[in-house]
DNA sequence: TATTGTTATACTCTATAACTATA
DNA sequence: TATAGTTATAGAGTATAACAATA
């Protein structure tokens, strides 16, 4: 017998990162779009210009779900696609004036997020914990920018 | 500006989460079942005879979802519905003799799975990095006995 | 020929409401 | 009337393949 054999962290962070993802995607309701539009309102802001393949590489989801993640963004008035003129297959993707400020309520409402999920443990414990977390995601290999749903087989 | 302006830790929670997640999904697969079914076969044996509703509740699922898992754990012959007879409303889930047995297979790959998302720390850093995360749990109510894909609104 | 974006399709999980049989 | 389980349906996300335009 080990000295812990009921540790269940594996448990714990699957039940904790469910809760995570829903609540991310009940507090940007307030915003009237969906965590993965918040996803990609932020990348776009990171990243102006690139191309939807890109995007798709980096939120780690399918080039189609990122043209129907696009298309309701682009409806808003948030985003637009442009054709690119040096390869006209590809679209540069830009926020608009009404994306870059819904990017700008974005922030505190990440922020007031990330604060429901830490105001519970006292700084120190807060940077253990980041630190924590940060060598399993890289021992994972888990360098998305973005919340994913799922991993694919 | 805060000392720490960048600290993410719900944002890891749930990308971290979200592979620990389809990690077991992928793991349990080789036993010809899902996460949902493992889910179902634990609680069961944990809990002979409970109810549907109340594996419902326990699981965190509607009751609609517990009827289709629990069809195919049945009609993989692992588990059994009885008809109650002080209730006869109610179902009795049981395991069979082939879901008790399914059942140990279970656990050395749930062990295994543990490790994969534990291995890279010391034992120190693991029993802390457990008690955040059931501080957090229990600030965010979070006593389900198994994983959850989403979390209802 | 290969690649970008698009469309179409199938599958899964979620949520809800309607239905039945029992209480 | 209320409850346990079932069925049906609608919605969202995922994955895949096929397609048009372009390279």
């Amino acid at each position: 017998m080990s000295g812990h054999p009921q540790r269940r962290v594996a448990f714990l962070l699957a039940q904790i990162g469910a809760d995570a993802s829903s609540a991310f995607d009940r507090a940007v309701e307030q915003l009237g779009i969906t965590a993965s539009e918040a996803g990609l309102l932020r990348l776009v802001g990171r990243h102006p210009g690139i191309s939807q393949k890109a995007a798709s590489e980096h939120l780690g989801v399918g080039p189609s779900r990122v043209v129907a993640v696009l298309d309701r963004l682009e409806a808003g008035g948030h985003l637009e696609r442009r054709r690119s003129v040096t390869d006209r297959r590809t679209h540069e993707l830009t926020l608009t004036p009404g994306g870059e400020e819904l990017l700008a309520r974005l922030r505190p409402v990440a922020e007031a997020h990330e604060k429901a999920f830490t105001a519970m443990l006292p700084e120190g414990d807060l940077d253990r914990l980041a630190g924590y977390l940060e060598a399993i995601a890289e021992a994972r290999h888990l360098d998305r920018e973005v919340h994913r749903q799922t991993t694919p087989r």
